[in-house]
DNA sequence: CGTAAAATGCTAAGAAGTTAGCAATTGAGC
DNA sequence: GCTCAATTGCTAACTTCTTAGCATTTTACG
C-alpha cells in the first residue's frame, strides 16, 4: 500500500542535487531491517534522520490495544525523522519495516551540519516538509468538507498514472480503508456509491477507473 | 478565536536571530488591511512569503455556498505562504485580516535569496513548517483514533497557559465547534460530557478548567 | 432600565459510521 | 484440480453526528 505522502509529496533524494545526495550518504549508515522491525519507536529522544533505500518502511501509532494504526508508507528516497530533529520535539510516531529494507541512518548533528553548508540541501528538504504540509492541510480540508465517497474518488485518482484516460489499481479495501481512516463496511459502501454511478469497477483486489476524466469531473463538481 | 497553529508551531520572527529578522523586514513591505479584506486568495499563482506584524490573520477555505472554513488563525511573528512558495504549488488557502492587520509581504525570489544566503533563517523557517507538520499530524490521528471529548479536552488545553494549575478561557461554542470541525450540537454534547465529569465548568463565553492537571490525565487516559 | 443581539440548551428525525459476524467468491499454491 | 486462506458482500444493532428549529439565558449598550 502506497500512500499518499509517499505520492503527493516529492523524494528527498530526488529533488537534492547530486552532490548533496552523495553528501547524504557519506554522513549517513546504511542498516537492513527485517520484516516487521520496528525502526524507530514513538516518543524516542534520539533525533536524526532517516532516508528510505530500498523497501518501504511503514509510520504509523501503535494504540494501546497493539493495532498498528498506518498514517502513511514511504518508499525508496523519501526521509522521515526531520519533522523531530527540526522541530525538537520527541519521534512521534512509530516506524517499521515491510519487508527487508535498507534505510540510510544520518545523526541530527551530522544533517544540521549538512543542512547549514548545503542550501540546496536545505531547499529541498524544505521543499519536501512544505510538500507534506501541504498535503496534510490537504486531507484535513477534505475530512471537514467532503463525504466519504468523494475522498474516496480522490484517494484513488492519487494513484492514477498521470494523464492516463483510464487505469486500475491493485488494492484491497482493507488498505483503502485503513489510508481514509474508516471501516471496511464504510469503504464498501462508498466504492459501491462510485460503481453504481459508473465511475469505476470493483473487483477481487483491485479498482478499476474506465474513465478517469469523468471520475475528475464528479470528484470536482463534489468538491 | 486563535488557533492550533498558532499556539502549536513557534513563530518564524520569534525564532529567528534578530539579524535575519531584520533582514526580513529589509526585503518585505508593510502593507496595512482592513477588517476582513483578503489578503491572498486559494489559488493565486504568485509566490511569497507574509508574516503578520500586528493583528491576525483567518486562513481558510470559502466553500461553494460563500461560507468560510477556517483553518487556523494566525497572529503576529507567525508566517504563511511558505508552503506554496517552496512547494511550487498554487496558494491552498484564502487568507483575510481580521480587525485591522498589518502584513510584511516578501516576494518569492527575494525570499528564497534570503534562505540561500542565510542559514539560520532557513533552519528558523524549516523548524516552523516542521512543527506545523508535525501539529497537522497529531491532528490527523487524533481524529482518527479518539473521540469528541477527548479531542475537546485536548484542544482546551492547548488554550491554557502552561504550568497553571488552572484556567479560564474565553471562547464561543461556534469557534471550538469549527476548530474541531463537528456542529454546534456535538461540541454542546462533548462539553457537557466534560462538565458531567466534573473537569470543566461551562458559562456564557467562557470555558473553565479548575482542575488543568485532572484534565491532562484525563485526555491522556483515553489517547 | 429595557431591549436586541448573541450565545447556549435542547429536541427530534434522519444520515452516516461502527462493530460483529457470517456467507459467498476468488485465487494462490500444493 | 483441490483446498484453504484471503477478500469481498452483506446484514443488524448500535452509536455518533448532522440539520433544523425553537426556547432560554446572558450580555452589550442605547
Amino acid at each position: 500500500m502506497a500512500d499518499f505522502l509517499d505520492r503527493t509529496a516529492p523524494a528527498l533524494m530526488e529533488i537534492a542535487p547530486q552532490k548533496s545526495v552523495v553528501a547524504l550518504r557519506a554522513a549517513g549508515t546504511s542498516i537492513v531491517y527485517d520484516d516487521g522491525e520496528l525502526i524507530h519507536s514513538r516518543g524516542d529522544r534520539k533525533p536524526g534522520v532517516s532516508i528510505v533505500e530500498t523497501g518501504a518502511v511503514n509510520i504509523g501509532i501503535i494504540g494501546r490495544n497493539g493495532a498498528f494504526h498506518t498514517v502513511t508508507v514511504l518508499g525508496p528516497g523519501h526521509c522521515f525523522g526531520e519533522h523531530a530533529l527540526f522541530a525538537g520535539s520527541p519521534r512521534t510516531h512509530d516506524v517499521s519495516s515491510i519487508g527487508r529494507s535498507t534505510v540510510l541512518q544520518i545523526k541530527g548533528a551530522r544533517f544540521l551540519a549538512l543542512f547549514e553548508k548545503d542550501a540546496e540541501l536545505a531547499r529541498a528538504i524544505m521543499t519536501v516538509t512544505a510538500s507534506r504540509a501541504n498535503a496534510l492541510l490537504d486531507i484535513l480540508d477534505d475530512i471537514r468538507r467532503l463525504d466519504l465517497s468523494t475522498r474516496l474518488a480522490k484517494l484513488l485518482l492519487s494513484f492514477a498514472p498521470i494523464d492516463a484516460p483510464a487505469a486500475s489499481i491493485n488494492c484491497v479495501q482493507t488498505d483503502l480503508a485503513f489510508s481514509l481512516g474508516v471501516s471496511r463496511v464504510s469503504l464498501g459502501k462508498a466504492l459501491k456509491r462510485l460503481e453504481k454511478l459508473g465511475l469505476v469497477v470493483v473487483g477481487y483486489g483491485y479498482v478499476e477507473m474506465p474513465d478517469i476524466c469523468a471520475l475528475e469531473n464528479w470528484a470536482t463538481r463534489n468538491g
